[in-house]
DNA sequence: GCTTGTGAAACGTTTCACAGCA
DNA sequence: TGCTGTGAAACGTTTCACAAGC
């Protein structure tokens, strides 16, 4: 997605600790496997094969297993996956099992949105500062209460060190996300995730995700028209 | 992402026309190389090499050429690229060469921020209905003007057909997601972007992108932590 | 000089197939 | 029987290296 990509920023590489690398989709599927647990554990499940994991999300077996095998040896021959077990495991793989402190650059529709986010606060992410450059957002009360002060960009600093927060989050226009993500990095942040629909100068061990809403209408329009076409309009290649 | 995957949802192959299959990430990356494009072209550059643009999105430029080279031959030998002719190029390949009608379900805090996003429109995806199966919010009046009234999902099929509509973006809460999918499929929808954090069901032929925010910054947990802790904790493989 | 487009090699990921265990 | 974990094979993607063209 990458993007990547999802349209996925930075080239990553999985995390070799002592042992061999993991692949970078592999970790992306250990999101998925977790929500996917977690979903299995509110229906009251307790054991889980890869095959029913694999189907849920569309995935084989084998592709399942080698995924966790990358991780530790989680499963029962014979049973299965113990449910639980496997959703604390993969928390702390990802880092998960414990509270993270988020700020929010952008007071705008999206930072809005974002604010008000559940899903976020469920998987231990709590966004608790929010800047805007805009001196009159600053002083504004957003968000469910207990409500955050918009602080102004000259409070960063201050503020990254007084609540420990390790992660940013940038929900502002494409024009001046750089230099946000400079004043992250410069500040301490240790990772930043990017919803400006551009391309982000970060320097090398501070990870950046960047999610382009436009960038998947479009995937979905290339792959929707793909279907509608039997040949392309883009197979004619014209000499120039 | 992708991962997708950024964790993209169906496991998505690229359109292969009457010539070779295309890679997904190829595709994927063809809409970053859009974006960079345009905004090059904002900055009056007239042509660009394959090096020039795989510098601005870390990528080698043979990746760069041979991505490109899978739809047609559109640089010039010593020269490069042309921008302008490679933007007009990539939308016609992407479908992004003409307006495409967008629906909206959920008109919550996310469905609010979508409506409002001013990237769709200029990609050319322009969000004209909104739904939500709440009947208090049916009736509101939404976004700037010209604002969209609230529909009741009773009223999709009429709407979608009356409109031309052929993309739906899910942004409702994850336990109706699936039925949204579902009703969306129903009445003809060609693509699903979804926001709910969960994976979809959906026939073969209805391509889905799934964005899951939370699952984004889990990722970044993830490396964040990589690079903080020089063994992994989860590398002590304890026996069971 | 510079650049693209492309076959071939290198690399990475997924799938297969089966030993081993409950 | 059913299931995991894993080496090996199959497959896909990226990088290399260079012929051809401006």
């Amino acid at each position: 997605m990458a993007d990547d990509l999802t349209p996925q920023n930075q080239p990553d590489r999985g995390a070799p600790g002592r042992g061999e690398a993991v692949p970078a989709p592999a970790v992306r599927r250990l999101s998925l496997y977790l929500r996917e647990l977690e979903s299995f554990l509110r229906r009251d499940r307790h054991t889980i094969s890869s095959k029913q994991l694999g189907d849920a999300l569309n995935l084989t077996d084998a592709q399942v297993r080698k995924d966790l095998a990358y991780f530790g040896q989680f499963g029962h021959p014979g049973i299965g996956y113990r449910v639980d077990e496997l959703v604390t495991r993969i928390r702390c793989i990802l880092g998960t099992d414990r509270i993270w402190n988020v700020l929010l650059v952008g007071a705008g529709n999206l930072g809005h949105a974002l604010l008000s986010y559940r899903g976020f606060g469920k998987k231990g992410f709590q966004i608790v500062a929010v800047f805007d450059s805009d001196p009159r957002k600053v002083g504004d009360r957003l968000g469910a209460p207990p409500q955050l002060v918009v602080q102004g960009m000259e409070q960063l600093a201050q503020t990254v060190a007084d609540q420990n927060i390790q992660l940013g989050i940038i929900a502002v226009p494409a024009d001046v996300a750089q230099d946000v993500a400079d004043a992250l990095v410069k500040v301490g942040i240790k990772g930043i995730l990017n919803f400006a629909p551009t391309s982000l100068n970060v320097p090398e061990g501070v990870p950046v995700a960047s999610v382009d809403l436009a960038v998947h209408l479009e995937q979905l329009a290339f792959r929707v028209s793909a279907n509608q076409l039997a040949t392309p309009r883009w197979s004619t290649n014209a000499a120039p």
